[in-house]
DNA sequence: ACCTATTTATAAGG
DNA sequence: TCCTTATAAATAGGT
């Protein structure tokens, strides 16, 4: 809703990620209040942002309203014994389950997969690999495209040393020619090394090792159950 | 939004109540589901009715957000052996660069790539192909393999049954050869059944695909043991 | 449920 | 984060 249109996929660009998040982050709270007002309704909104930080709306309070979820679970669940374990545990899973799915991107793993779930997977590796190429070229254009820039400015720099030269001294000696030949060189020479000048454009951002494999978020159904059975005591009781 | 400006208060007439409830409700979630995405956010949205329905969204599962929640609740905790909120955060990271490193391979958040990392990605990303496109030949080949060898026997038992009619009862009835027909296609069918195997690869926003994971109320599969210390206690008193 | 005139939300850019 | 502004989205009231 604004200047542009944009796709809802995860914005790549983290600065922009950040201004969205506060931004539509205060509209969906605004709306949720709007909502349980209007309608008389009890809303219970969490957020967390990617950096762990916890936003939360509540029409009434969230103690009332999580009590009322869960007492609409009536599951009888088996009593968890170290929930603190449980989360090391689901990390694991999900680490274990990312680690896969890398290995199958890399062309391991996979005979326990289908036909089905192999053209997917030949898919979205299609799909990437456009993507690299596509990333590949412009960024092959830009540096080409700058290496120009700097030999024709060069170039220019060139030219009017010669003109001076030739004003000032006008046919002195043959050496000084020999000079600028050099020095112009040498500054050609140092264009060539695209690390120094052009590179620095791409930020050291780029560290981590995705050498290993590593899966996607796969959000395991595995973990906790947390359950209660019996009744759940919420706060204040005590 | 709309025709007329309203104010923000409970609207007076029931069934319009009814009307906006249901709109408001489908706006909310989409923009909750939107702002996970968008930014990469853990979203929980409980919303119940006046009548006491139930409806949620979860941008990955209620249960995991609710623990989450439950604990940034309770009290600076910290205590938990700095080694274990080392693993934590070890865990985490590790996390957080496997979801970039396969965001990568899916063509996403290529800009602070420098060109050679982009070479090796794609490397990579060939081999992994490769590995992918042999297995699905070999697989192709497996199973025209079986369903030759099938086709070849149910064909052998046709003759046979044929050669047994015309002997016995000569030129009876068809019926026999409608049952080969049909074990033959049963046959067939069951070939078609993909291995329900893993496969997650792409699972991230899964919950994109139900748009609504709403829950009629009083059958949530969830669960929560949310076992705390501090404000809340759940489990039962008696 | 659909329509559409209006009001809101918000993307981009300081 | 806040402000502005052009535009995309949500939605109130009606059908």
């Amino acid at each position: 809703m604004a200047r542009e249109r944009i796709e809802i996929r995860r914005i790549e660009k983290a600065a922009a990620r950040q201004v969205t998040f506060c931004k539509r982050r205060r509209g969906l709270i605004k709306k949720a209040q709007e909502l349980s007002i209007l309608c008389e309704a009890d809303v219970g909104l969490i957020i967390f942002s990617t950096s762990g930080k916890l936003f939360e709306y509540a029409s009434s309070s969230m103690k009332m309203i999580l009590e009322k979820f869960l007492e609409s679970d009536k599951q009888p669940k088996l009593e968890s014994t170290e929930c603190e374990n449980q989360d090391v545990r689901r990390m694991n899973q999900q680490i274990e389950d990312m680690k896969q799915s890398v290995r199958r991107m890399h062309g391991e793993d996979l005979q326990t997969l289908t036909l089905t779930e192999l053209k997917q997977l030949e898919f979205k590796l299609e799909v990437g690999l456009k993507q690299i190429r596509a990333e590949k070229k412009e960024q092959l254009f830009k540096e080409a495209f700058d290496l120009e820039e700097k030999i024709a400015q060069l170039t220019e720099g060139n030219t009017k040393l010669d003109v001076q030269l030739n004003a000032t001294h006008c046919c002195t000696s043959a050496q000084n020619s020999n000079e600028e030949e050099t020095m112009f060189f040498e500054l050609l020479d140092r264009q060539d090394h695209p690390k120094s000048s052009v590179s620095t454009i791409c930020s050291a951002h780029n560290s981590s090792e995705h050498n290993e494999s590593i899966k996607e978020n796969g959000v395991p159904d595995t973990f906790l159950h947390l359950g209660l059975s019996t009744g759940y005591c919420l706060g204040g009781v005590g």
